[in-house]
DNA sequence: ATCCTGATTTTTTTT
DNA sequence: AAATCAGGAT
């Protein structure tokens, strides 16, 4: 052989199995790799990349791999470098998401829209809705915005604009979206904004409008690769299409049947594991993919070298109950390992400390944390476990559920940013006005920005001008104008040609120019202390942001595009030894040795709302994907009585666990409850005594887990009240402002006001 | 303009 | 149970 290469070829393929040496050494044309669960998909993707540099097929920038999450874009990166023994630069490694940000970057002017265009997120955009549909005269309790966004977010993924949409209304209902769609159409544009769907509408949009843009993308991108298959939708699957060329049997009206192109796709999924229809994903799209490409070769990778033979069998039982689908029989050759353990507990209490307690006895027994995890199907359901974690001192992390990025704080600060970049940026102008309190409130920034949108001005400009804003009071006048003084200070900071500000800097002038530390300082509150932290690790990101850019200001709308995108799945964490929870949802692509899955109960897991909508297959598909991430341990636990919004409800055991065949499985349900408490587990050792009859805290409720805290016989234990007053050895003389879960009193002291996070067990905290 | 309180609503999942 | 929201009081 000549190339070369040859040997880092001949390694690259030694411990690869026969399918997966397939798909890593096809040359052009469409390629469908149906990758089963722990096949080694991510294995193959790496290895096909460094297979088509090494082999001369395509440059490092002649490669679009396309993943689910950063996260695994980050994974994917360091692995093909890995293999490549050196970098991948000009390699467009990203999401769909953030590929296509970045192809409108480059041309967003083509459609009106300047590069600094500003991505809002969920909550801007339902914001954003809701505010269209206030304008429209439309009883926001009637349509709420969610279900209206909703609607136009379904439109986007299937690529029908405002007008298609308005065509095909059929209901009332509909016609209403419609008006909400147009305007809150014309206001993003407007705003210079764009919302998550946009970003894949608008890139398909452009690559359909102008040729030379397509063309250029299509010759550059020699090979396409795509993760999760599975999982893309209509936009993205024409994305695609657009990209490499080939296309749909029967398209959609008005779509061209089949466009020229190379053809170089190569996508990589598996249809039982598609949980995205609800945001607009379709399964079509892989199951369809051998209609599209007639010739495309398909390669089955079957073998499954993560989990036992039992996880799989289960696995496999559970969804043979969905209909379709592409035929797979996973195999493992890791013998049949141990039985899957399914618990029947009492309540959700007992559920938590059942899986809290389990986890202790495994690490006591050897294992690292970092080798468990908890699924549940909502993220509501992490708080009891987490508070039980907290009480056995077991580190842990938990993905999703109230995101960094989300964190109102945060949000704000980003608003600051956003609105410096893009001064046609409405929302974040409405989020930062008056935050901290500057007294210009409601009213006042509705003039302002009616004001902006009758004259057509932008926000900045509107603002900076307050005395013609028809009707704003002197005293909102006032505060505007001072506000904008502060703005236009650090807007010089970016625009400052010989020396921009880096992006840290900037922010840590903004939280300072702003006043916002301050305000939060003031407040003198735990949480407000909390918020300053968050913001503190911010700027955190911001200085590492700047240790690997230039300062300019391109950089700060990179920055913001980054944190944009950003989603706390990519802030998983596996080298310390941490617990994991999280949804079902994010668990996906991932394993762990051990792995729980809690709240398997009908209504719960699968999820009543998602049964109503018909999607019964789908929760299906996702309690495989919980089942499947197990490597050799998995329980599944459901409780018989649950609180779901404050209403106790009786839980059946999900029809999920009814499909696990018995002989799979080591079963034990909790003994009938005794008055006052239970916890006999049959059959299992004796759990500690619930200590139900301890009247400990407040309203905030069945405190039983207090089980496994050990008290100083000297403190005796006491219920704490909001507004008692109380006296601490040390902090003096203080009244309980809260009471929280764990034997957590807040307590506000009167010597300097300060306010106190403090384990009422441990403290010498006498009450009056 | 801001704060407080009571009523209402929410919890499916996320780039 | 918690969070958001509307309306009313300050």
């Amino acid at each position: 052989m000549e190339n070369p290469h040859a040997e880092h070829l001949q390694e690259l393929l030694e411990g690869l199995n026969e399918p997966q040496r397939e798909a890593v050494t096809h040359g052009e044309g469409p390629l469908l790799i149906l990758a089963g669960a722990g096949s080694g998909k991510t294995r193959v993707l790496t290895h096909r990349i460094a297979f088509l540099v090494f082999t001369d097929q395509a440059q490092a920038g002649e490669i679009l791999a396309i993943t689910f999450t950063n996260k695994a874009a980050q994974e994917m990166r360091g692995r093909v470098e890995h293999l490549l023994g050196h970098g991948t630069r000009g390699m467009w490694l990203m999401t769909f998401h953030a590929a296509c940000a970045r192809m409108l970057r480059a041309d967003a002017e083509r459609l009106g829209y300047t590069r600094q265009f500003t991505i809002y997120d969920q909550a801007d955009a339902r914001r954003l809705t809701k505010r269209c549909i206030e304008d429209l005269g439309v009883d926001p309790k009637r349509y709420t915005p969610p279900a209206i966004l909703g609607q136009i977010s379904a439109a986007k993924n299937r690529l029908r604009d405002a007008a298609a949409y308005r065509q095909q209304v059929g209901s009332y209902f509909e016609q209403t979206v419609a008006d909400v769609y147009e305007r809150y159409e014309r206001d993003l544009h407007r705003m210079n904004a764009m919302d998550f769907d946009d970003l894949l509408f608008r890139t398909v949009t452009m690559l359909e409008l102008f040729e030379e843009v397509r063309e250029r993308y299509a010759q550059s991108f020699r090979h396409v690769l795509v993760d999760e298959y599975q999982d893309t939708n209509h936009a993205q699957y024409r994305f695609l299409q657009l990209l490499v060329g080939g296309g749909r049997k029967a398209p959609a009206k008005g779509e061209r049947t089949s466009l020229p192109g190379h053809r170089n796709l190569a996508v990589v999924g598996d249809d039982s594991q598609s949980i995205y229809g609800f945001r607009g994903a379709d399964v079509r799209n892989i199951l369809d993919f051998q209609e599209d490409f007639p010739d495309a070769r398909v390669v089955k990778l079957e073998q499954n070298y993560r989990s036992t033979q039992t996880i799989l069998s289960a696995a496999n039982a559970v969804i043979a109950n969905n209909r379709g689908g592409i035929a797979k029989r996973l195999w493992s050759a890791l013998g049949e390992g141990e039985p899957i353990k399914v618990r029947e507990l009492e309540d959700e209490y007992s559920e938590a400390r059942f899986v809290v307690g389990e986890i202790e006895r495994l690490v006591d027994e050897g294992a690292s944390r970092a080798e468990i995890a908890v699924f549940y199907r909502t993220n509501a359901m992490s708080r009891l476990l987490e508070d039980t974690l907290v009480r056995r001192e077991i580190a842990y992390q938990v993905i999703g559920g109230t995101k960094f990025y989300e964190r109102a704080e945060i949000k704000d600060a980003i608003a600051y940013l956003s609105l410096l970049a893009n001064p046609n940026d409405v929302v974040s102008f409405m989020r930062v006005v008056n935050s901290p309190r500057r007294g210009i409130g409601q009213t006042s920034v509705g003039k302002v920005v009616g004001h902006a949108g009758t004259m057509g001005l932008s926000i900045w400009e509107a603002a900076e001008r307050p005395a013609e804003v028809p009707g704003l009071g002197t005293a909102a006048q006032k505060a505007l104008a001072r506000f904008m003084d502060t703005m236009h200070e650090l807007r010089g900071r970016i625009e400052d040609q010989d020396q921009p500000s880096p992006v840290g800097d900037l922010l840590e002038a903004v939280l300072a120019q702003t006043g916002y530390v301050e305000a939060l300082e003031a407040e003198r509150t735990i949480e407000a202390q909390g918020r300053v932290e968050n913001l503190e690790q911010l700027v955190q990101v911001g200085n590492e942001f700047d240790a690997g850019n230039e300062p300019s200001r391109e950089a700060l709308d990179a920055f913001l595009q980054q944190i944009a995108l950003m989603a706390d799945a990519d802030s998983r964490r596996d080298e310390e030894s941490l617990v994991t929870l999280m949804t079902l949802h994010n668990a996906k692509g991932l394993e762990y040795p051990i792995v729980f899955v809690a709240g398997c109960e009908e209504g719960v897991f699968p999820h009543a709302r998602a049964l109503d909508e018909g999607a019964l297959e789908e929760e299906r598909r996702l309690f495989y994907v919980g089942v499947t991430r197990a490597m050799r341990s998995l329980y599944l636990t459901y409780a018989r009585r649950r609180t779901i919004f404050g209403a106790q409800t009786a839980g059946l055991a999900s029809r999920f666990l009814d499909e696990v065949p018995a002989e799979l499985t080591e079963f034990e349900e909790q003994a009938a409850p005794r008055w006052g408490g239970a916890g006999a587990v049959s059959g299992g050792r004796a759990r500690r005594r619930r200590e139900e009859d301890l009247d400990i805290d407040d309203g905030a409720g069945h405190d039983d887990a207090w089980d496994g805290v050990d008290v100083p016989a000297s403190a005796p234990i006491r219920a704490f009240r909001r507004g008692q007053d109380v006296t601490h050895p040390a902090f003096g003389e203080g009244v309980v402002t809260a009471v929280e879960p764990g034997g957590i009193i807040v307590v506000r002291f009167a010597e300097d006001g300060s306010e106190r996070k403090l384990m009422s067990e441990y403290a010498q905290m006498s009450g009056h």
